[in-house]
DNA sequence: GTCCCTGCAAACTCTTTGCAGACCG
DNA sequence: CGGTCTGCAAAGAGTTTGCAGGGAC
């Protein structure tokens, strides 16, 4: 089997075969996305963007966010906090996220016997799949610890 | 085992212990949200409730929901399509959501075997779970159907 | 040189909020 | 009457878009 091709290469790829330009700017955008290996937001990646070129502006990530997602490199992830977060996507499986309500962070699982449920879920209502979405919101290991350093409270609050 | 409370019933307990107000608008709102018994977003309610009384406000209307949520009479949802709906959420268990992207149908089912996968998996990454969404998106039956009126075709576009 | 791309600012969508007057209890 | 609610309009957040100049090929 052939090499996976790296992230740069398919954007040039991508890039050459549609006519359209490699820029500064696109390669300054991918290169951050791909350092800041989570789901980003717009936000933060304009920030990481920014340290690197100041005069890059919002818009051109907007842009550029979604020429990478039509290249496959990214994918839009909406957690309901108001704000689209980009992740990865070069050669990744389908996998669901587990979102920690107290410290944001976002870690990725994959269980195939939940896949197979949920497709046969769908199947018996008569529905052809085309993708699915679950997320787990709860309190990470980490802050779990952090919330509770003497002994157990009953804090229903 | 006691009747369960109708909405209207719910509202005004909820309203009265609270110090609140019973206004006009507020059961109005709450009769059009019981009468879309779907997945209503602001904009189809603000029209329903304007067809009944044509000077309420879309921020009443934004305002009351958020009351009929506390009330614990409905439940927030975020399809990713930009804007929250709206379910009705009085005494109904947990479920899940199959999305048709042709016609924007959504139906509820419930799997009790995804529930405790869900819950085995964030245990097993050390989460305390609060809640879970899992949202199907497909074409739904009446919609392939009228996709394919003819023979099979293999476009793939 | 051509056509794509960028930065800027304005526009847009959805939602929230400040305020003065209206209304409930 | 007092305090809550409402409608309006303005403000906000996040995202998109029109345009003129800049840059890739």
């Amino acid at each position: 089997m052939a090499r996976a091709l790296r992230p740069a290469e398919i954007l040039t790829s991508y890039i050459a075969t549609r006519g359209l330009k490699a820029t500064r700017q696109r390669h300054v955008i991918l290169e951050a996305f791909l350092s800041a290996r989570g789901h980003v937001s717009i936000d933060d990646l304009l920030a990481k963007v920014r340290s690197a070129d100041p005069r890059v502006s919002a818009a051109t990530v907007y842009r550029t966010m979604k020429l990478l997602t039509e290249a496959g490199l990214a994918s839009a992830q909406h957690f309901g906090d108001g704000q689209v977060r980009y992740e990865a996507a070069a050669g990744k499986a389908h996998h669901d996220h587990l979102i920690c309500t107290s410290c944001g962070q976002i870690t990725e699982f994959e269980d195939d016997r939940i896949e197979s449920l949920q497709d046969a879920a769908a199947r018996s209502h008569g529905f052809r799949v085309e993708r699915h979405k679950l997320e787990i919101y709860g309190v990470c290991r980490a802050c779990q610890r952090a919330a509770r350093p003497g002994p157990a409270r009953s804090d229903a609050n």
